[in-house]
RNA sequence: GGAGAGGUGGCCGAGUGGUCGAUGGCGACAGUCUUGAAAACUGUUAACCCCGCAAGGGGUUCGUGGGUUCGAAUCCCACCCUCUCCGCCA
């Protein structure tokens, strides 16, 4: 959510954010509205405080007549006033509605672009001499190079018996897996030395409730605009369903949504809470599976263990005083944290300034990680992080209160630390022996009690 | 799932139709007293919105949303949440 004061004062920059994000809104229609509202509010503010006058008065009247007159008077304006009440919720509606669409307006140093095509690198990393595979070398890039032909994680999934789609989709339809064994052991490893790492570095853990309201799900500004994405709770259950339960109905909804990914739960943690400046910053980490619909996603990355409706993901979420070289600075620290995990796991990667119109309505900047992936010959997004200045905290209520007693917003930025089986593309494909066992990454051995490779 | 109780200000807790945004207590803050502190005493102490340069004025809020009424914390309806007992259960 935005500051209306500052959308009042600079419509224009407001507007030109729109375009880059490409979100269609009016905002000189908007600010008509906005207008239009306030004028409705302050005429009725005139008769409720009238009504409130009379009525205090309205006991001390003695005198019966005079009594039933004030009280007639009173009757009519109280029909007058109920009808400029329903006129102000139904424009109060429009406007909220419309407000939650205003975007925040990114900082200059984000390129402008129409979507993910137009995002710009900015740096690459990758280890000296890859240690990955006993059987693979480095290229001049860093990249990884095979003396053999290089399987994709699915077909040594399959064959290592760690990574069962078919079966995934018997149970779950599609986009459902399952990792079985080693595949399982090696997932929880990757969570296990990412929440490690994050602990060294002063974050609190969370394992939060996955399912979530509609508040949080609004005030995180994945809601409006991202309900399709969302699984909503509420299927009947009636025993008659037979074998198939193929005739099982929508019922009314419990309410509740699954959480796409754990910073739904732990930004609003502290939702309508207020800090006091000393408390600031907090740094969580949240632990959890992560469910996406994926709706209109028919066809992309239908191979494999890159898209799918459920992962695993640890996820660094960070509320900090409202202060652009704060919250500037801890971007960096959280890239940097995902960075570090996919150096310590030898992994190719390179970061992206993702561009605005790849970008969402409530960030003011935001980086991708990509990690290379061999059987995509190419970068996959595997990490995604974002500075939201005061757009969430709005949203979510939560303040803070300076050493002066003066009371701001709290700024947010979130970051992927790890998302499970995602990473375990790069992992499963780079490590990779010519006779198709996996090289256990060596800072993940001792979460598998030693081993070193999957076979 | 069955039965019951309840949601009031930072916290506890009173209030069942009208000068109630709400008695009282605790806490917090300021002052008096004190060398200092404690105690005692005195005072201050909600959030949000609208108008206004400001001073200030007005509105809304007693779980949420509707309704009744000239007037609702108080009456009615729906929903959400919490607690107790029983049942079931990882």
């Amino acid at each position: 959510m935005i500051d209306l004061a500052l959308v009042r004062k600079d419509p224009v920059a407001y507007q030109d954010a729109c375009k880059k994000k490409n979100i269609k809104l009016n905002i000189a229609a908007f600010l008509k509205l906005d207008e239009e509202r306030r004028m409705l509010m302050a005429e009725t503010q005139t008769m409720q405080a009238e009504r409130n006058a009379v009525s205090k008065k309205v006991p001390t009247i003695k005198e019966k007549t005079e009594k039933e007159k004030v009280i007639g008077e009173m009757k009519s304006l109280g029909e007058k006033l109920k009808a400029g009440e329903e006129e102000l919720i139904e424009l109060d509606k429009q406007w909220m509605a419309l407000q939650l669409q205003l975007p925040s307006i990114p900082l200059p140093s984000v390129p402008v672009g129409k979507d993910d095509t137009e995002n710009r690198e900015q740096r690459k990393w990758a280890p000296n001499q890859s240690s990955a595979s006993a059987d693979s070398g480095t290229g001049q890039d860093g990249l990884p190079i095979f003396d053999f032909e290089p399987k994709d994680h699915v077909a040594l999934g399959t064959a290592l018996d760690i990574i069962d789609i078919p079966r995934g989709v018997k149970i779950g339809g599609s986009r459902s897996y399952f990792l079985k064994g080693d595949g399982a052991r090696l997932e929880l490893a990757i969570l296990q030395f990412t929440i490690d790492l994050l602990t060294k570095r002063g974050f609190t853990l969370f394992t939060p409730p996955l399912m979530a309201n509609y508040a949080a799900m609004m005030g995180t500004s994945y809601f409006p605009g991202g309900e399709e994405q969302a699984y909503a709770i509420g299927v009947d259950r009636t025993p008659e369903l037979g074998l198939d339960g193929k005739d099982a109905k929508q019922i009314e909804s419990d309410r509740l949504y699954l959480i796409g990914t754990s910073e739904v739960a732990v930004a609003s943690y502290h939702s309508g809470e207020t800090f006091k400046q000393s408390e600031l910053p907090k740094r969580y980490a949240g632990l959890s599976n992560c469910f996406r619909r994926e709706a209109g996603t028919y066809g992309k990355d239908t191979h494999g263990l890159y898209r799918i409706h459920q992962f695993q993901k640890v996820e660094q979420v960070v509320l900090c005083e409202n202060d652009e070289k704060t919250s500037a600075a801890l971007h960096q620290e959280i890239l940097g944290n995902a960075e570090a995990v996919l150096q310590a796991l030898e992994l190719p990667y390179r970061v992206v300034d993702v561009c605005t119109g790849d970008m969402g309505r409530g960030q003011i900047f935001k980086n991708d990680i990509e990690t290379w992936m061999p059987s995509r010959k190419g970068y996959g997004e595997t990490h995604s992080c974002s500075t939201f200045g005061e757009f969430q905290a709005r949203r979510l209520g939560i303040k803070y209160e300076t050493e002066s007693g003066e009371k701001k917003y709290v700024h947010t930025l979130n970051n992927t630390c790890i998302a499970s089986p995602r990473i375990l593309i790069p992992i499963l494909e780079i490590y990779q022996n010519k006779d198709g066992s996996v090289a256990i990454p060596s800072v993940l051995r001792p979460y598998m009690g030693g081993q070193e490779v999957i076979r």
